[in-house]
DNA sequence: GACATTAGTCGCTGAATGCGACTAATTACG
DNA sequence: CGTAATTAGTCGCATTCAGCGACTAATGTC
């Protein structure tokens, strides 16, 4: 992608400060969480921010986003997704004129790995509903995010992301319920999954205290005869 | 992180080349048209390109974007919505490293307009599946920018800003059926649209040659009873 | 052993969808 | 004229699908 700072006709299109800003989301408890870090410039008004980098010089933006997930998480995405370019007057903290956005789906892990860190680190997990004051223009890459989440729910696997290679289906409404926000019913929750071929289940049971045991499943879509099926809900009440 | 080379904190992230690039999408006959601009650079591998430009000072990308389609269409655009960010390796013809893409849904009036222009105009309208080649970048937002409207389709009224103010039904179906790629069946189409409640007729008939005339019909949408309800369709045959 | 708790399934009801077949109003053509 | 062709618009059936309560199953707690 050229720097071709020689001589001739054209130099290419202005040049903008431009930032790759992630909203990593994770899905360890009862709760949505998501990666801050400490705001690097003193002056900053607030304290924390998205994790975010410029771009370099032969790195593709998601590319770069990868990186930026790395150096702020011990364990790397399991999937990344642009959200969308930001560039109105909301203020960024590095104050970049143009910001794109990503969405970084992190395992459980992801959060229990960053819970052993002393407190003092550079990053931490925040809940969603709980989160620090950040930038404008962070707050709205949050939201936009959350929209891109629950616009794409019904077309990607991004529920499964967040959780471990095996989990219950118990485990996989709570991740849905969480994503959605509104409760949903059990018995409709899983003949739409069985709809849409997208789990299979393995021989291992778990006894999670009190209660029957589940039986594990795995992620394993099937593209059965073309019939592209998404987990649709249109009004599940309380389950 | 970052390219703390220099002595102080910081001053704002790297400039990078940044263009703004539009695919303004219309649906004037019977098939769906986009808009392209001669190739500015002469030593440019392809002869038409998509209307692009940097965005200037203080201008917010959204604004670049309404102007670019200004400058390129004696139309304004009706919708203007974001695509996605374009920062991979794939070539742009102004050599950006960084584009934002955005779909401009655009009245049929502005086709006409340009048929009246001279033939060796900077700009012209050409049909999407008989386009001339163009740079890798502006293919991929292309095909990401119909991507992003089949996406969003049920979501926002975007068939109706592809067509004038009042339009038959027959109308819009064929708008819908240009922009999901099959036909659909009659009576199901309108039977979703009355549920969606996004049209209202008026007291005016159309006789458009031989056939029955068809009532004319404006867009106008009801939050009913916060039954955000749009127009979905699965699997409809052919009408 | 009764009870609480969580997992998993069944089956009814009402709503939504797919689709063919019908009526309606106009022009084209002999 | 009158009949066919053409486009608009509606009806109603058969099937599928979503919402939901109620049930059984398997475990831990007291």
């Amino acid at each position: 992608m050229s720097d071709r700072n020689a001589a001739p006709p054209r130099q290419g299109p202005r040049r903008v400060a431009l930032s790759i800003d992630v909203v990593a989301l994770a899905a360890p408890g009862h709760r949505l969480m998501t990666l801050l870090t400490r705001a690097r410039d003193p002056r900053s008004k607030e304290r924390w921010e998205l994790p975010s980098d410029p771009a370099r010089g032969e790195e593709t933006i998601e590319e770069a986003a990868a990186r930026i997930v790395r150096a702020a998480s011990a364990t790397p995405a399991a999937q990344l997704e642009q959200v969308a370019a930001f560039g109105d007057r909301r203020r960024h903290p590095a104050g970049a004129e143009v910001s794109v956005a990503f969405l970084a789906l992190m395992p459980p892990a992801a959060v229990q790995a960053a819970q052993g860190a002393a407190s003092g680190a550079e990053s931490a997990w925040f809940a969603l509903e709980d989160l620090p004051p950040v930038a404008p223009r962070h707050r709205a890459m949050i939201d936009g995010a959350m929209s891109a989440v629950r616009a794409r729910l019904d077309q990607e696997p991004i529920a499964f992301r967040l959780l471990p290679p095996t989990f219950t289906l118990s485990q996989l409404q709570e991740v849905y319920e969480l994503l959605v926000g509104r409760r949903l019913h059990k018995a409709s929750f899983r003949r739409a999954l069985q709809a849409a071929w997208l789990v299979e289940p393995t021989d291992e049971w778990r006894s999670e205290g009190r209660g029957r045991p589940a039986q594990l499943f795995r992620f394993a879509p099937r593209r059965r005869r073309g019939n592209r099926r998404g987990v649709r809900f249109d009004g599940l009440g309380n389950g």
